[in-house]
DNA sequence: TCTGGGGTCCTAGGACCC
DNA sequence: TCTGGGGTCCTAGGACCC
């Protein structure tokens, strides 16, 4: 049974990178601005405010935002003082309670249930860490309050910008009633306008349909989901940790037509990250998964189990190349704008590696010779980096240095723990 | 002049096993 | 002689989140 109480918390940075700009560039504050993007390319990663107002969004390709809002300032993004500001919030949640639960940079989840002896109630403990995050950070952030996660992260999208909502227990129907179900999470666009289709715009309207009508429409799981939901049923805890289940890495390219040596080249450099990653934690995966995206958005996926993980470079990028090709193959004549790896089906790396070798030489398999070369290379070449730097080796000469590639930093902000 | 990069979870069909 | 039913794993695609 849920505790009884507003428990819950939801604390969520505003419009995080674009806070941090104004916070580091007291010339920004005040000022619509994107950081990322730009009139001539590229995606804005995140919007102030004044920038909303005009209804420039995340997401949203740069000269989009631009011709709506013409007087906007793109900024380039500071990735590394988000990671140590985001970092720096993190801890001042830390201090109320251990039992956090971060979902991404700038937002988590707090159970306060074994807090309020010493902070007092909900409420007070919302306060609190807003004014401290404010006072310690610089930054603005917003808290939800209920018994339930759902409904402390719809109140914290309530509470926007720089606000605190609590939820009392007892009052949850009649504060979700008139909200719109895009706020529930999991209802995207999508689901937002095949609700829509059948009338349903509210939260209230949502609770008071049988809940088999909207399984029908959005499938078992997110429908019972919503039902469970608009019900106020949410048996979800905080939890503090969670391992990964999948690890990838993904480059938007300029539109080519795929030819070997570019293909190869790219698929290399991000068998290389994700295998790197993979092999700090000691981990593998059984599953490799390959996207291309085409000329037009089109996008395919092509994957393939393995008997054993793999966490060696080469081996992953050998795999990629052939499932690459298929894709590519299927879809021909055509051009690609994107390439994408990732590895799952996780397990532990040390547990392969003992394997003995009673199969066939394979470099696919860790325990073979060849595989057993590859995790040789691999290692001695992780260790060069950690002396010398992540440039300093590498298996092909990289043609993406530069290239409209986004910056290692921005992409290491959003790497989960493995 | 078309849109980043990191993830999670669900679905449906087919293969395969008992 | 031509057929049950349940379970698991794999693949491809899609919606969604930050």
């Amino acid at each position: 049974m849920p505790v009884s109480g507003a428990t819950i918390l939801h604390a969520d940075l505003d419009a995080f990178y674009a806070s941090v700009e104004q916070l580091l560039d007291p010339a920004l504050r005040g000022r619509p601005i994107a950081v990322g993007g730009g009139p001539r390319g590229g995606v804005v990663l995140a919007a102030s405010y004044e920038a909303k107002a005009h209804g420039v969004q995340g997401g949203m390709p740069g000269w989009r935002a631009s011709r709506l809002c013409p007087e906007l300032v793109f900024v380039r993004g500071h990735f590394r003082e988000y990671q140590r500001l985001g970092d720096a919030v993190m801890a001042v949640l830390a201090d109320v309670t251990p039992t956090v639960e971060r979902i991404s940079i700038d937002e988590a989840f707090l159970d306060v249930s074994g807090a309020t002896h010493l902070f007092g109630p909900p409420a007070a403990i919302g306060a609190r860490i807003r004014e401290r995050v404010r006072a310690d950070v610089g930054l603005p952030i917003s808290v939800g309050a209920a018994r339930t996660k759902h409904l402390a992260k719809i109140a914290s999208q309530v509470a926007k910008p720089d606000g605190l909502v609590v939820v009392a227990p007892g009052v949850e129907r009649a504060f979700l009633d008139p909200l719109p179900v895009g706020l529930i999470w999991g209802v995207g666009p999508v689901n937002e306008q095949r609700l829509a289709d059948l009338g349903i715009r509210t939260i209230g309207e949502l609770a008071r349909t049988p809940s088999s009508a909207v399984e029908h429409i959005l499938g078992h799981a997110v429908g019972h989901k919503l039902s469970a939901m608009a019900q106020d049923e949410d048996p979800r805890r905080v939890v503090t940790a969670r391992r990964a289940r999948s690890v990838g890495a993904q480059s938007a390219l300029s539109r080519r037509r795929p030819e070997l040596e570019g293909v190869r080249a790219v698929l290399a450099h991000l068998s290389d990250r994700v295998s790197r990653r993979l092999r700090a934690k000691g981990r593998a995966g059984r599953t490799v998964t390959v996207a291309v995206r085409f000329a037009g958005m089109r996008r395919a996926t092509r994957s393939l189990t393995l008997p054993v993980p793999v966490a060696a470079t080469l081996t992953l990028t050998e795999i990629a190349e052939r499932l690459a090709w298929s894709a590519i193959k299927d879809a021909a004549p055509c051009e690609i704008t994107l390439l994408g790896v990732s590895v799952s089906n996780l397990g532990d790396q040390r547990a392969v590696q003992l394997e003995l070798d009673l199969e066939p030489p394979d470099p696919w398999r860790p325990g073979s010779a060849q595989g057993a070369a590859r995790s040789a290379v691999d290692e001695s070449m992780d260790q060069i980096r950690t002396r010398f730097g992540g440039d300093a080796v590498g298996y092909l000469p990289v043609v993406l240095r530069g290239g409209g590639a986004v910056p290692d930093e921005f992409r290491e902000l959003a790497e989960h723990d493995l």
